[in-house]
DNA sequence: AAGATCTGTGACATCGATTACCTTTCGGTC
DNA sequence: GACCGAAAGGTAATCGATGTCACAGATCTT
């Protein structure tokens, strides 16, 4: 009944040859005689043998995994990402595991480091050190999302964070605002820093003046963002409009708006969420898709490992688009 | 610089002992004289040995992993129990890997025939198939969530779905509605039927009558929530409020009324979500925490493991509080 | 004082596959 | 007819750790 288990030596003996050539077999060795090669088959099918992962890992050196690094599996954006990989990982037979830094480079240090340590064979990060020097001389494919790789060269599938900051406070400028509050993270996270440089170039450019005070670069917790809404809509020279440089924020941001009942306040938020379009008025954002993310890095990834390019094919940087999404609260005049 | 492979012979070699004296001490044998552990431990140090897990979990024959497998990574909350998971493991030291069945039962037989493949120490699944006999007989502690295990004794954290929806039913009767309409996934979904059937006892219970074109219990996407919720409202005889009956669903159903501006159609919704709170009128929901669901789901699993309980320790079942939030759309009058 | 019981330790087999390196067979060449 | 090369397949070592078992010396028993 339940066949305990199976070895390859088991499926050899079945067949009447040595491990050797049943691991030919499995391996798709060309140099098997056709009816070896069916003998053995036969055997496998017969014996319902599956190879063992952990041994194969082992002799190759290197474990037909993935690893995921994040800075939190519940964030809804990278819990996006982390699906559309393992969709793609799964289809092609292949294992994902799955590590969170919480935004902590020393946690980033030791996940990638237990991950190295077990041989995956790929490693899609989201990296929070500052320095990645640290991981030169890998064996192992490493593709970056989200933040880009310093001190290292890999691939990288990111998003101009600069452009579309550029691109929302531009909106908002357009329709009028000349008061712009910037709410968002703190700005020594590569992301954030970006998005924060984009506000301020983007007003340099209209030839407009910034007013520090209306720059909310604090808020790390959902809590933080509204709380700094309310501060900065309690002043007696408040902005006419808001620009949220990320999802986070914008939960934070939306809902304070929200109960204050200052609807008349425009927003356009870095990111997309999925109550975006249902809130009155509705979100403008700046779209990256977290999914298209995802099959950006999985590709890159499955493609470097497929080893179609030669080895010494330099690092590609690869920006997913970016878009700004009309839907009503960036177009609100001040 | 970059010690290339250190393995536990040379940290012998270099204590001076055998590899087997060596496996001893890192495995906390206490039969291990005091200098010789000394000399041991040092070599470890000075050589920054770390033991292979690949080939330490082939000799065992378990390796330190737990596997999660859920519908979808990218629901928010399966993400959301995933990352709790993973946060215990991680203090424990374990490594988790993650696979999604995206809802079909062949699909979940073969992640997890590939997971005990690996030889993982343990597995937390959010089932799809009807029945998981299959699993029986395995060396492998395995924790159910959200759905119950079905010809298999394990422990399984639960909501009571049944319950929940008497309580949110119960509460818009309470508010005076008598034409109640229940917006769902297919009830042929364990949770979903409960649900439903909850739904249903407590019209019962209030003596009243259900109408059943009033059940809309076919909304496997959001997009198909909002649809039917539209449907709902366009009827001659239209529902004053609207029992929603998961997560998705409200993200369709929430939407719809705010952009029929219905937003005088009550609301409860079963399972918080971001925003819920932040809407006009903020939606009332019967909260299960995913994080408490992982808590309790890791909890369990990391207990068995241990082996604190006898191996006979009959399988528990573990229900997570469930609560009535009140926020409004839940409280107004038809 | 001979046996019994611990301690501390090492040699060697083992987990289940792959790789390095042979051997054999056989057809074709010159 | 000796030689070469390719094809097909086998033997034994190996990946890096742990389990089995044997054994020497110290400490008790009675």
């Amino acid at each position: 009944m339940t066949a305990r288990k199976v070895r390859l030596s088991d499926v050899a003996a079945a067949a009447g040859t040595s491990t050797k050539t049943a691991s030919r077999v499995l391996n798709g060795d060309p140099r098997v005689a056709r009816d070896t090669r069916a003998r053995v088959e036969a055997a496998i099918a017969e014996l319902n043998y599956r190879p063992d992962p952990l041994a194969r890992s082992l002799r190759k050196g290197t474990d037909e995994t993935v690893g995921i690094v994040v800075d939190s599996i519940a964030d809804p954006f990278f819990a996006s990402v982390t699906g559309e990989i393992e969709k793609v990982a799964f289809a092609k037979g292949l294992t994902v595991t799955v590590a969170s830094t919480g935004r902590s480079a020393e946690r980033e240090r030791v996940v990638l480091d237990g991950l190295i340590r077990r041989k995956v064979a790929g490693i899609v990060v989201a990296p929070v050190s500052r320095n990645h020097g640290y991981l030169n001389g890998l064996s192992c494919v490493v593709v970056f999302i989200d933040r880009s790789p310093v001190g290292l060269a890999v691939d990288a599938v990111l998003v101009d964070d600069y452009q579309g900051a550029r691109t929302a406070v531009r909106h908002l400028i357009k329709h009028g605002h000349r008061r712009i509050a910037y709410v968002g993270d703190l700005p020594d996270l590569e992301t954030s820093g970006k998005r924060l440089a984009g506000y301020r170039a983007e007003f340099t450019a209209a030839g407009l003046d910034i007013d520090e005070e209306l720059i909310a670069a604090d808020c790390a917790e959902i809590a933080d963002a509204g709380r700094r809404t309310r501060e900065l809509l309690r002043r007696p020279d408040p902005p006419t409009a808001i620009f949220c440089a990320n999802t986070s924020c914008s939960m934070g941001v939306a809902p304070a708006l929200h109960s204050l009942a200052r609807t008349d306040v425009a927003l356009v938020a870095f990111g997309d969420f999925l109550m975006a379009a249902s809130l009155e008025p509705a979100v403008t954002v700046i779209d990256h898709s977290p999914e298209l993310i995802g099959q950006l890095a999985a590709e890159r990834l499955f493609h470097r490992l497929s080893g179609l390019d030669g080895p010494a094919e330099p690092a590609r940087r690869i920006e997913a688009p970016l878009h700004l999404v009309p839907r009503g609260s960036g177009e609100l005049m001040p």
